[in-house]
DNA sequence: CAGTGGTCTAGACCACCAA
DNA sequence: TGGTGGTCTAGACCACTGC
């Protein structure tokens, strides 16, 4: 419910007078409790489609002026939308090309979640084992973390990264069971790139936003063992949820990483 | 060098044609290398006043018309040159009210800087202890990370901060004397509220942006006898880097947090 | 060359705030 | 009531890309 109530998009009339300066404005004089600009209801509307499917991640989407006539603003109202989602990184501009679906198969944008880096200035060589991936029910937290029900059905992943040949990173995965149906260890094992691209062209899946928490914990004997160093050696706890469009929480990851030689960037501002 | 370089901001000239559209572009027609849109010219200059003190962290900056009359642009430029700082958090804009200079002193924005939380969801009563507060000879290292020359005169503080009674984060502090000067552990002692905000009232020093580097190590038994831990125990080191304006490196800091019941809290997008 | 995003302007009007 | 930021429009022209 917003003052908008009748604006050309949500109404079907044929067309305002053009040029009368705030369009909507007219429409909300009487006070009311929620305004919404009209830029943001366009960035709804878009998000939608995104979200519906009808452009799928590497896709073109229409032109801002198509987009304009299509929804019946202008190509400046448009712009703002896009300039937004642009900023969240759901979508990318490129100057006489058009707008692009941002996707993690992209070369630049690539491991955009991974914060690990190397102190020294070296390559990130990375080679990846995937140790398991069975199907199981979901515990209560899981299931709340996910939003799901208890003993409901999730995938579970568990796999190594090595940076030059060092086991630097344990990984442990959990995916809501109904989107990912049919991912087996075959599969990942043998899929080259960044798991969020395969998940994008195999399930569908785009990953948008994500959040961790970090703590510094001692290894286990089981991490220990896999990563190749003695128990209770010092490691980073990095729990993550990474979310679908609109907020939707599509995975549950808590990875281990070992900071010998690597550490954790992050950029505050 | 740019292509602009006689347009109304660097020229003298008393007026252009207005109403002309693209105003600058009719200059900039010949190809050449380096292309500035005017409203990035326009947030340059903000921020020279911004640097040089001309309007100080809290107060109001001009209006955006009387911004565009002084560089003689249309408002829209200024905007769009103010948007930008506004996402890099250099200026708070209000609605009603104006633009003002951020601040740490501000309520809301207050320890930006600081990602622990604790696990719960309880209150963040902290208190803080001054350790020490000492004038040294910077370091090689210390020197190259702060852009000064070894043996240069640094200030080093160290302070442990305390939740709900336990200490959890205990800071080494590197700042470079000459903008420091005058600092001491009784005025630090004294003050409450955030350091940054400290900062920028005592010593005219306000922190933009920073970049943290975090690895998990074992506590010292330095490091454990101030956060009252046994050796060894997994701690989060986090090094950070703060820059003032013109990404100028102004601080140093390394914080050791224990994770027990607390978390470094990240969002990615 | 046409099409796309990017910049710039001018003008109208709205929402919010303070006096 | 006047001032400030915020929204919306319309139109001109630029920079970049690809046919």
């Amino acid at each position: 419910m917003n003052t908008n109530a009748d604006n050309p998009i949500v109404s079907d009339l044929p067309d305002l007078p053009s040029g009368n300066g705030a369009g909507q404005a007219l429409l909300t004089a009487n006070a009311t409790p929620a305004f919404s600009p009209l830029y943001q209801q366009i960035k709804t509307l878009i998000l939608k489609s995104l979200q519906g499917g009808e452009w799928k991640p590497g896709d073109v989407i229409p032109s801002e002026q198509d987009l304009a006539n299509r929804f019946k603003v202008s190509q400046g109202t448009v712009r703002k939308a896009i300039d937004e989602l642009a900023a969240d990184h759901l979508v990318v501009r490129r100057q006489g090309k058009g707008t692009f679906v941002a996707t993690h198969a992209e070369r630049h944008i690539q491991y955009r979640f991974l914060r690990l880096q190397p102190d020294a200035e070296q390559e990130m060589s990375a080679e990846r084992h995937i140790v398991e991936c069975r199907r199981l029910r979901a515990s209560a937290e899981i299931a709340r973390l996910l939003g799901l029900r208890s003993a409901d059905s999730v995938v579970f992943v568990r796999r190594v990264l090595f940076f030059h040949g060092t086991p630097t990173i344990l990984e442990d995965v959990w995916l809501p069971g109904t989107p990912f149906k049919g991912l087996t260890l075959e599969a990942l094992s043998s899929d080259k790139g960044p798991m969020y691209a395969f998940f994008e062209s195999e399930f569908g899946v785009r990953m948008v936003r994500a959040d961790e928490k970090i703590k510094a914990v001692g290894a286990s004997a089981e991490a220990a063992s896999l990563l190749e160093i003695e128990q209770g050696h010092p490691l980073l706890n990095v729990e993550r949820i990474a979310y679908t469009y609109n907020d939707v929480p599509m995975e549950l990851r808590r990875g281990l990483y070992r900071t010998d030689s690597h550490h954790y960037k992050n950029e505050l501002s």
